[in-house]
RNA sequence: CGAGUUGGCCAGACAAUCGCUGCUUUAUCCUCUGCUUUCGGGUAGGGAGAUAAAGGGGAGGAAAGUCCGGGCUCCAACGAGCAGGGUGCCAGGUAACGCCUGGGGGGCGCAAGCCCACGACAAGUGCAGCAGAGAGAAGACCGCCGAUGGCUGGCAACAGCACAGGUAAGGGUGAAAGGGUGCGGUAAGAGCGCACCGGGCGGCUGGUAACAGUUCGCAGCAGGGUAAACUCCACCCGGAGCAAGACCAAAUAGGGUUUCAUAUGGCGUGGCUCGCGUUGAAACCGGGUAGGUUGCUUGAGCCUUAGAGCGAUUUAAGGCCUAGACGAAUGAUUGUCCACGACAAAACCCGGCUUAUCGGCCAACUCAAUAG
RNA sequence: GCGGAUGUGGUGGAAUUGGUAGACACGCAGUCUUGAGGGGGCUGUGCCUUAGGGCGUGAGGGUUCAACUCCCUCCAUCCGCA
């Protein structure tokens, strides 16, 4: 049975953590994503977010983004092949609406499968 | 039904599915201690964690800006003085305030009502560029006069000159030129005199006071502005902040160099001095660690009723528990409905102020008025 | 979260008992020199306006005769604290 749920084990936690993705990534992006990845050599996968405030300055709008980045890793994490993945935003996200960035994570997500798949 | 003022309240609703995070209960697993044992275990109590189920909770009126005030924690204690800072009509409220309430004074509005850093420049010191004659117990540039004295003419009355001089009514300069109006007065003028108005000082009356009134008395008037200039007066303030601080584990390896001091010293201490405590201190190089728990939500708390008070507020009784996260929860998707949803999200906690904001509801009051 | 600092033409940076804002340097524009370029010289350079004049020190108010300067509110940028 496959459930979705999303604890502090899906999460990257100590800055130690972060640092192991920032220092050996892959690259993808999109028009206000960058997203980093490495394989973590488990059957995880884990999310850390990394909204800075100079990029969103409303804390209503950072909260929405980050919000909708986890429920969207949430509903794929099952499709992902163990990986820590970092993501960071680029300026002028919070002037789109739910679904344009729920439609643009998905196009990332794939774009990661079949990456990882080859 | 219109126009407006003040106060208070709400902050899309409902359903389904999938999630996040605390709390309570139950079950299973783990673990510690005691007792017992046929060494498999059994039983009682405690602990923290994991999983599952059920129930219940889960951003704001501004959570914001960080502009004030407190609680709390540490600085041995926060004691004295100086420096520095803040507030500023009066009275009250409060834990406290730069907040609030009531009152006074001034301004705005037909009104309900709204707005105001509103102590003292007659304690002292300073400032006012340019312009202007003169800028502070002032000043003759133009103007006015020239009574008096002088000069000229004339027998004289007097006329002329504008030399001495007088003059602040008028012009001009300026942000500002030393009470106003009228009459008298005069050579021309002038509080020079008088009347009224305004203001000052003293008294009296009302008021706790700010202040107001005065048919009372005094003196012709008194010296303008600026204290968000120094200052004076009254009152208040020790410093830092939850990244405060405390605990557990690890670590700080008794390493090197330089400087200061060597006790009338250094440090604690983040203005200085005294006082107090303590006994070396600081900088750089090299090395090592920066994990967890706690502080963390029950509080100047909220609701109802009754009493005191014009009110802010307060007293009593009863009831309620209403977010405590930590790479950081309170969400996403779909559907239905409507007034089509603004500004914006806790990070130790409260009381205010200020700023942002789609709208909706309730109450009291004011104006316009009886037309549709 | 807490604490602190700064804001002046296109840029750096002057101007303080409150008294003519934009010194000085760079850049830019025009012009002279040169066959041309470079270099150098000279002039101009905040905005609006025909002129007179008006508005300008992050924004908005206030005090004052007068504000870059003093006071209040807001905005933006930067720095420190485990």
């Amino acid at each position: 049975m496959v459930t979705y749920e999303f604890n502090r084990e899906s999460r990257l936690l100590t800055p130690g953590q972060f640092q192991s993705v920032f220092s050996k990534p892959s690259r993808y992006g999109s028009s206000h994503f960058t997203i980093l990845i490495t394989a973590n050599n488990t059957d995880r996968n884990r999310l850390g977010l990394a909204v800075a405030k100079k990029r969103v300055k409303l804390a209503v709008q950072r909260n929405r983004i980050k919000r909708l980045v986890r429920e969207s890793f949430r509903l794929k994490q099952h499709d992902l092949p163990g990986i820590d993945i970092v993501v960071m935003v680029k300026s002028g996200i919070d002037k789109l609406d739910n679904s344009e960035i729920n439609h643009q994570l998905e196009k990332i997500w794939r774009k990661i499968i079949q990456r990882q798949k080859r």
